[in-house]
DNA sequence: GCCAACGTTGGC
DNA sequence: GCCAACGTTGGC
């Protein structure tokens, strides 16, 4: 069982929308690392969710229910996406800052490659997360 | 709104 | 196959 963190810009698909649909299809991934790792989601997987641009934190996490398929959205290209499930918000969300400002978080992806939008999370930074997170 | 980082494209 | 130019993302 892998952990994932996917981003979001609220405009574009909020977490409280995706309150709202309880479930959701993660399509638009249009950069090759991050849809290789789309394709490595099990089910099962535990996903966060960030918030880019507006909020800078994540702000609960998801759970993989589809495997890869073709992304409806793209119109050429070979793309995919995953279907997500919703499972619980953070009790307090994490922020950018606090990321970075903690020793083994400082590490993840999200720090280092700011650009990537779909990347994995390791069994301790996600259990680190969870902890500030209040769960 | 600016700018750094970095992925992608296209000319050679 | 290299590399410059360009576009996009995302933090500040």
């Amino acid at each position: 069982m892998k952990y994932w963190l996917v981003k979001s810009e609220p405009d574009a698909y909020s977490w409280q929308t995706f309150v709202k649909d309880g479930k959701t299809a993660w399509t638009g991934v249009r950069n090759f690392a991050a849809r290789n790792n789309l394709r490595a989601m099990r089910k099962g997987d535990t996903v966060f969710f960030y918030h880019s641009n507006e909020g800078k934190e994540v702000v609960g996490t998801a759970i993989v229910v589809k495997e890869a398929y073709a992304d409806p959205t793209a119109e050429e290209g070979d793309w995919s996406c995953v279907d997500l499930k919703l499972r619980v918000p953070l009790k307090r969300p994490v922020t950018l800052q606090q990321i970075k400002a903690d020793a083994e978080l400082k590490e993840m992806a999200l720090v280092k490659q700011s650009r990537l939008s779909v990347m994995p999370v390791t069994a301790a930074q996600a259990g680190r997360l969870l902890k500030l997170g209040g769960l």
